[in-house]
RNA sequence: GCCGGUGUGGUGGAAUGGUAGACACAAGGGACUUAAAAUCCCUCGUUGGCAACAACGUACCGGUUCGAGUCCGGUCACCGGCACCA
């Protein structure tokens, strides 16, 4: 008979739907897994062939774990709120919430196709309603913790969609989702106050089992600096104070910078003797964009502040005070010392305006560039109290003074900022906050939960940054929950990172009306036990998740301060070529056209072939046969397996195919788990085998190809038998002592150098092995006029002969 | 510039310090077939040789070791992230 995957899978698939295997039981006395996907955006391409990847991954992960008795967890939803959707709304003139709906059916129908062993019941739509309820609910907490507020800023403003970006969304001075430009603008912004939350996010990741680059990319970002805060006083009086990771140079601070957004600037405005060029300056500097600025970092621009000094409070002496776009607002105090002899923008400014360079860390030659250290040994000099000791030394030394003296304090800095919560745009969860001019925001109570977004004339953004929904004056006018009096609501909505903070808890408990998740779902399914997902959400939304998590700890929601406890992360699949799949270039794979073509198995399993999960591969539309090959060859076994328990020929075969099997599965080399399987039905093919042989591979093969194997495990009499589906019977176990060959091929080496192999029984002693070395022919022309001066043996692998000329 | 990662046949890729190239794809040869597809068998790192075999070979240079793709030091190339963060 054929193995005809189409009408296989169909079957399969429509017996699934109805007996749902794949349902989660929360409180089963089976320990519990959560196996868990980053959920997709439903975009109107549909699935994509970068998704089977990790999906395809973790399905055969949970699959396994299913087997060996837990009680698993592999929920799906969809992240729907964003931009791509709002705009197709707005070209084609279909309500949002329409083109959601059919992109999720489309994308529901898509997966279903694959075989994916999700628990459809528990599916979750990050724009329903009974859903951005909670995703309301708790930016209102977070309201009400202080950790929400309003501020105005310069933003950055993406010129096409119109709308405030966080941070993490900027990429190379573009818009990560569009590459237009994105300029400074003054905006009233909701943030949210992550940065309160610095150190637990790096301090917090020691104790989960993230892969390295992950939390090394995490930790970069927040960016933790130590260092101190000091004061220097001025001759108008003003105190300014900087921040500094190197005290230590404080004798070499030859002038002082302000960023152009100082409030002392505009403070000294009557003071300052040239005032016009200072005002020019600033100016400027507020109309470039944060990329113009740290493009144009070839020529260091800055202006003089005439008419004030500072005191270097090491020295007594005055020294100039500048301002200038290479010192950022937004980090430290905003203003600094500089020490133009120890580092490279200091030195570039101080040549260009003709300050002082002195040298305090011996060393370098100061002429020709700054002198930064590597390391901490260098000696200071022209320093006062410090000259001759380390830079390692100076440090402490010069905090200790600076603290006595009261001038100094030790300061800790992050990168991290606080996030841009906002967004000027319609589609996306209502901010629930009303406006009251006598009460300022209020938040809407609870019980008026969920504020569902009003239907609107039109989604297009306006030019002066208004979310659409303003125009709607009968939504945005409405009265205070607090005294009753008129008042406006937020117009403004929440980004697309919103919903996708907290989705992993809904999953849990995705139909609860009264709480996000029950205490009851929460403290039994979380944490998270594996999340797998990709790179380009390391300081995006893994980051934000585990923020919002580490406040919902906080207020009692959940019993875990982290979310994930484990965190895995894909590589891409590449076009043919090796270049990123794209339309433009035309090397786009549709996993429609490979299930139709080979069926959702091949499909399933060439993915997992391919390469390396963790690394960027190239698709290839020809090496796709291969995988389908294979499970030709596996259908076909049940032609030549003969009646019978499992052989004696195939014992050793079986057991060292689960133990690799078992093992790689956990460790994510699906690439090698599938050619060891390939290797397992190679020898049954040159040996023979009988249906029990073909029973294990049949459970070995279930996680990567279910819908075949089950058919097997039916044709083959198994289902009847055990009564189950391949997929519920228990995961096969070795024994270790069954998976050596009685004989073993031992590699030869004479210095080193394999010159012969012999077969000897398996655990041979290493003398039994070394004689029969000796007795080779190829080996015994070797030793000719040689003298054995020494052997190693490593058990039934090889044998070393060290061999030296005899005198 | 800083922080990660990678470099192995024609290709995708395997190798706890222990027989480099598992497993596949492509290619070539053969069987079956009227023919094609499918399937099955054989060859397949480079050089020399009919062969047995020998020499060379994991980006490059050096080191440690009985033994290095793997460990150490240095160099080059590519990929990803961050980047005027004081």
């Amino acid at each position: 008979m054929k193995y005809d995957f189409a009408r296989i899978e169909k079957k399969w698939q429509g017996i699934w739907e109805e007996r749902k295997p794949y349902a989660a039981v929360t409180g089963s006395e089976k320990p519990k897994f959560y196996g868990l996907i980053e959920f997709p955006y439903p975009s109107g391409q549909g699935l994509h062939v970068g998704h089977p990847r990790p999906f395809t991954a973790m399905d055969i992960v949970t699959r396994k774990k299913r087997m060996e008795g837990y009680n698993v967890l592999f929920p799906i939803g969809f992240d729907a709120f964003g931009l791509p959707t709002e705009n197709y709304a707005i070209k084609n003139h279909i309500h949002p919430a329409i083109i959601t709906h059919n992109n999720i059916q489309n994308f529901t129908r898509q997966l279903k196709m694959l075989g994916y062993g999700f628990d459809w019941d528990r599916c979750v739509d990050t724009t329903d309603p009974n859903y951005y309820k909670w995703t309301q609910w708790i930016f209102l907490q977070l309201f009400k913790n202080g950790l929400a507020y309003k501020t105005t800023m310069p933003v950055n403003w993406c010129t096409s969609c119109k709308c405030v970006l966080a941070n993490e969304e900027v990429v190379n001075g573009v818009c990560e989702r569009c590459g237009s430009e994105v300029v400074r603008k003054e905006k009233s912004q909701w943030m949210l106050a992550i940065t309160k939350y610095a150190q637990r996010l790096i301090d917090d990741l020691d104790g989960l089992d993230y892969i390295e680059r992950v939390k090394i990319q995490q930790k970069n970002w927040i960016g933790r600096s130590t260092g101190a805060e000091v004061t220097f006083k001025t001759t108008c009086g003003d105190d300014i104070v900087v921040y500094t990771t190197r005290p230590d140079t404080l004798f070499g601070a030859t002038y002082m910078v302000l960023s152009p957004e100082h409030a002392y600037v505009n403070k000294w405005k009557d003071i300052l003797t040239n005032w016009d060029e200072v005002a020019a300056y600033v100016d400027e500097a507020a109309h470039k964009s944060d990329f113009e600025r740290s493009e144009l970092n070839k020529e260091k621009t800055g202006v003089e502040l005439k008419g004030v000094k500072a005191i270097n409070p090491v020295n007594g002496r005055e020294i100039p005070v500048f301002i200038s776009d290479y010192v950022l607002v937004t980090y430290g105090t905003g203003a600094i010392m500089a020490v133009p002899a120890h580092d490279d923008r200091d030195w570039e400014f101080a040549k260009k305006f003709g300050c002082e360079i002195v040298e305090v860390v011996k060393g370098g030659n100061i002429e020709e560039g700054a002198f930064t250290l590597k390391d901490d040994t260098g000696i200071m000099v022209n320093s006062g109290f410090l000259n001759g000791m380390t830079v390692k030394q100076a440090i402490p030394a010069m905090e200790k003074w600076l603290e006595e003296k009261g001038i100094g304090v030790q300061k800790v800095n992050y990168k991290l900022r606080d996030w841009v919560f906002s967004r000027q745009r319609y589609w996306g969860e209502p901010i629930p906050l009303v406006n009251c001019p006598k009460c300022g925001w209020v938040p809407l109570p609870e019980d008026q939960l969920p504020l569902v977004l009003p239907q609107v004339e039109s989604y297009e953004p306006t030019d002066d940054g208004e979310s659409p929904l303003s125009k709607m004056t009968d939504w945005v006018n409405t009265t205070c929950p607090c005294c009753g009096g008129p008042a406006k609501r937020e117009t403004d909505t929440m980004p697309q990172w919103a919903g996708s903070s907290w989705y992993f808890l809904r999953y849990m408990d995705p139909h609860n009306d009264k709480e996000l998740v029950s205490k009851e779902a929460e403290n039994y399914w979380g944490p998270v036990d594996w999340y797998n997902g990709g790179m380009e959400h390391t300081t995006l939304h893994l980051l934000y998740s585990r923020f919002w998590h580490k406040f919902l700890y906080d207020i009692g929601v959940v019993h875990t301060s982290e979310p994930y406890a484990k965190r895995t992360s894909h590589g891409m699949i590449l076009g043919e070529g090796g270049e990123k799949m794209s339309k433009s270039r035309g090397n786009v794979v549709n996993p429609n056209d490979i299930v139709e073509q080979y069926g959702a198995d091949t499909m399933r399993l060439h993915i997992m072939f391919i390469g390396d999960f963790e690394k960027a591969v190239t698709w290839s539309n020809e090496a796709v046969k291969g995988s389908k090959r294979f499970l030709d060859r596996c259908w076909n076994l049940m032609d030549i397996a003969k009646d019978g328990e499992e052989s004696k020929t195939n014992e050793a075969i079986i057991h060292k195919t689960i133990k690799k099997v078992t093992e790689d599965i956990d460790s994510l080399k699906m690439n090698t788990a599938i050619a060891a399987l390939m290797t397992m039905v190679n020898e049954f093919y040159s040996k023979g085998l009988t249906k029990g042989d073909l029973k294990q591979l049949m459970l070995l093969l279930s996680p990567f190809a279910p819908h075949m194997v089950e058919e097997m495990w039916e044709l083959t009499g198994f289902a009847e038998k055990y009564g189950k589906m391949a997929m519920q019977m228990p995961w096969p176990s070795y024994d270790i002592s069954k998976t050596h060959e009685a004989e073993k091929e031992m590699a030869v080496q004479v210095n080193g150098k394999l010159r012969s192999t012999i077969v000897v029984p398996v655990d041979s002693q290493d003398q039994v092995v070394i004689d029969a070395a000796c007795a080779d022919e190829k080996i015994k022309r070797q030793m000719e006029g040689m003298e054995l001066v020494k052997t190693i043996v490593v058990k039934n692998k090889l044998i070393n002969l060290i061999l030296k000329p005899k005198k």
